[in-house]
DNA sequence: TCCTCACTGAAGCTGAAACTTCAGTCTCGG
DNA sequence: CCGAGACTGAAGTTTCAGCTTCAGTGAGGA
């Protein structure tokens, strides 16, 4: 299980609750390491493991103003997401009309 | 961090790799404990377990057929994680047309 | 210039999650 | 009724993701 997909890695970083806790915050708009931090009760260190994994699957940007680093949402992974479910549902949605199958064995 | 709500267990279940596995190989139709286990190369006990992962959160549905378990898709989770990310971007959107700070940050 | 603030990198710790084995239970065919 | 086959439950093992600390680095204010 090497060299995962994007889908893979988008899924995978958004298993974690205190990802999910620094997405929700960006959601409300733009924040620095300490700001995302301080709420959270973590240290700044986690919070820049965090960013680099949300970074890595395109969840998260960030860019370094002075000696502050300024991190955002990234809408590129979450539409990829987006459209990995929709593929995912047309694929069960055709298997279930051609077979018909759902009367069948309910 | 106790009680997660649904989309959070949606979330961190999708996490896992085998999960993922196992749900890939219900989009092609039912399948046993045995069926999804062989390909995977892990022990049934294991199998069992993230299925039981899989329907605590309503991706997948499974029923006893004499000895052996039926296993499938669920798609009600799926259509949860689906609204999740359209309210999701529907926020940032709104926020985004609301300040106009893409070009003013950019 | 010097100090503080905001972070970064390296390295180690730890608990939870994924996996295993093994001993049942229940179903079906012969 | 007996045996094999398909799981299930309990309990133990092990890996590793998320966390920490600490020692830098580099920007910016006084």
């Amino acid at each position: 299980m090497e060299a995962q997909s994007e889908i893979d890695r988008i899924l995978q970083a958004l298993g974690d609750p205190t990802r999910r806790a620094i997405l929700a915050r960006l959601g409300e708009g733009p924040q620095s390491i300490s700001g995302l931090a301080e709420p959270l009760g973590v240290s700044l260190t986690a919070v820049s493991q965090h960013l680099q994994i949300l970074q890595d699957c395109g969840l998260a940007q960030s860019r370094k103003v002075g000696r502050v680093r300024s991190c955002r949402i990234d809408t590129q992974g979450f539409r990829t997401l987006e459209n990995w479910i929709r593929d995912q549902r047309s694929v069960w949605e055709q298997r279930l009309d051609r077979l018909g199958d759902i009367a069948a064995e309910d």
